[in-house]
DNA sequence: GGAGTGTTTATAAAATATTTTAAAACTTCT
DNA sequence: AGAAGTTTTAAAATATTTTATAAACACTCC
């Protein structure tokens, strides 16, 4: 079998990973490469024990065609998602089920020390572990927060690694392909290749976390710019106030909008006697706070629908902006803050039709993520197929393909 | 000859019309072919006399390699760029030299009558005064303001063509293929294909004009959007000021940094008995009131430097914003606003220092284009060219490849 | 200032990859 | 039951790359 065969054949595999299922001249009209060939490429898959046969699907007008799946436990994917305090890791199949549990682990990324180095021991002691052999592990996707260099494999907020980069790193120790990315770009690549996305040629997801992340879907790829630094959708400078974010600038959208935001605008109104059923919020606990806050707006607490709003208002600032220097045709709002649902749907939509133009907004279809918690980790794991039909070769087990 | 091998003789076509000189081994990288099968390809295109040699360039070390470049008579495009009062009208050959004169019809495209099909008219008769042969003729390629939908072919701000598309409309006419699209796409078409932008992967064209339009260079492409919308920049919402846009909105970048209100603010400036050196400007000729402008300007008159960097540093924060979100490696300024050069670069770059997260902002390049008045012209041309290796066959004179 | 070494381009022949064509096998619709 | 559409398979034809070899040139070393 040649390099390119054996190229191709991966890339069949991408694709029935992505889709799950697929027919011969789905297959076919995916990569444009003609019938018969994918046709041969496919039999040696099956001969090889990587694809199954999986039913028949329903006919459109001629004969049934014979559906095609990976075998589930061909290969394994690692996804590692970070954020700034707790670090989740998995083991997803072909079918993106989780093997084992999901574990967690305390590492502060902003502690400078050791952290690099304690996640990498970490993730080979989670392998070892988990009982599958190293040669059945395709690599390890790696979202984290932060200015992320996904070509140079570099962090430039966290993890530092002195001379060394965050991917080659991990590498040397676990001997896997590693590959990392920023979270909110990873969330986007969730929701293109397995969520709402899909099909979809221009998308924008809209990560309202900490921060607010954009991951940016445009011509139907993952777009990251000149560094992979594209979506810094936080920092843009959108306002004339006085705050001082802490990129060091003022006027971010980050300064109006991010959840500390809102938790600490819901502290000092409520120290200034506003009226809500809000109760003991505190600085220390943000997360508990926001909590507190979103199960308030979603009983219809006047104060704590009003913050969202105000925040949700002011992302749709933005999202008005990318509305006209992109025009997407799919809005798609993920992240911790969304899973409060449709309290930002409506202020967001009302701050584009004051925004936006309306011929070049009329289309766009506005949504709430339906991944969750889900996106980053499946993001993570989309990662390492992603670039499974042109990694280098040396940098993959040889048994994947011939087991 | 087959169908894959023509319009793989038109990929090289395509290639060398750009580069206007290339080896066979250029050609064969920037196609992905062999070597062997490109050469053959070119020996037939040079049997068919449409490409020559062109000389040997300098080694690198090795063999000098023979270049080839196309016969400039062997194919030419018909080139129209219209604003809103006058349309240019031109002809380039395959090493984009002009071929008789430009020619100007006065056009006002806000006229709903019958602009259309007396630009359609006009264009026929100005090929057939030409004297050259529709078969030898490419294609027509056309850049207008407005809301352009190109691949619909229509605009919606301008030359309604009732059920038909403008594209069809002028098809009909003249029984050649037409391409049309926005003025700041083509413009960045230009740049990233002639101009300054050659080689980048991604820049941001910013048309300083009446609006201020904005073409994407994005994975060494344009970047048109969902329904060719992309690049609405002038009516991003930015400011909170209580200026209403021509658009019907309030805030948008256009009420700020325009060459329209840089002319109102200065006659109102000057009414109010600002000390300047500019004299009897008037709101009825704004192309000549600019003039004067920018030439007081050039001689370092205060308050004409200082309205036109208060505009430029607008314009820097809206960039700001294009910067974060999309990650470029280069801006380049362009449009009649650009001819004045250098006194935009300094407030602009004022700007993102103030706006933008350094490392995101450190390594990209701010420059004033170099191609003026041709620009909009050469991406006309270009546009067409763009298109040459994968127009519907039938849209073609076959005689372009075996005259 | 030539001989040797390494690099790049050019071309022909051989090997392989890929598509086209055609026919068979199913399915649905009428 | 027959027509029309769709998938599957095999054989033939074509497209494309690989390999091998020669030619042209730059650079270094003596």
């Amino acid at each position: 079998m040649t390099e390119k065969q054996r190229l191709y054949k991966q890339s069949l595999m991408k694709h029935l990973y992505f889709k799950r299922e697929l027919s011969c001249a789905d297959l076919s009209s995916y990569t444009d490469k003609s019938l018969p060939y994918t046709a041969k490429a496919l039999a040696e898959l099956m001969e090889e024990g990587v694809v199954v046969e999986s039913g028949h699907a329903h006919s459109t007008g001629g004969r049934r065609p014979q559906m095609y799946s990976l075998k589930p436990d061909i290969m394994f994917v690692v996804t590692v998602a970070m954020d700034q305090f707790i670090t989740h890791v998995g083991i997803l199949d072909m079918h993106n089920q989780y093997v084992g549990e999901v574990e967690k682990l305390e590492l502060d990324l902003s502690d400078q020390n050791d952290s690099l180095n304690q996640l990498a021991q970490f993730l080979d002691g989670f392998i070892t572990r988990s009982g599958i052999p190293k040669e059945k592990i395709a690599g390890i996707g790696i979202g984290m927060p932060g200015f992320v260099d996904a070509t140079k494999g570099i962090n430039y907020t966290f993890l530092q690694a002195g001379n060394d980069s965050i991917v080659s790193h991990i590498e040397k120790v676990t001997g896997l392909p590693v590959q990392i990315d920023n979270d909110s770009s990873l969330i986007a690549l969730a929701e293109l290749r397995l969520g709402a996305a899909r099909e979809k040629k221009n998308a924008m997801v809209v990560n309202i976390g900490w921060g607010i992340g954009l991951g940016l879907v445009l011509n139907g790829s993952l777009f990251r710019g000149t560094n992979g630094f594209a979506g810094e959708f936080s920092h843009i400078p959108l306002f004339t106030n006085d705050k001082i974010c802490n990129c060091g600038k003022m006027g971010c959208l980050e300064t109006e909008t991010s959840l500390l935001v809102i938790a600490e605008k819901a502290i000092s109104g409520l120290n200034a006697g506003r009226a809500s059923s809000m109760k003991n919020l505190s600085h220390n606990k943000v997360e508990d706070t926001f909590r507190v806050i979103m199960d308030a707006a979603n009983k219809g607490d006047k104060y704590a629908v009003e913050l969202i709003s105000q925040a949700a208002y002011n992302i749709g600032r933005g999202v008005a902006i990318l509305i006209h220097v992109l025009n997407p045709e799919q809005i798609v709002l993920s992240g911790r803050g969304a899973l409060a649902g449709k309290i930002w749907l409506a202020p967001i939509q009302q701050a584009l039709n004051e925004h936006c133009i309306p011929r070049i907004a009329e289309n766009i279809e506005i949504m709430v993520s339906q991944l969750g918690y889900e996106a980053e980790r499946l993001g993570a794991a989309a990662l390492v197929m992603e670039h499974f039909d042109n990694i280098r070769p040396q940098r993959r087990s040889h048994k994947l393909l011939t087991a």
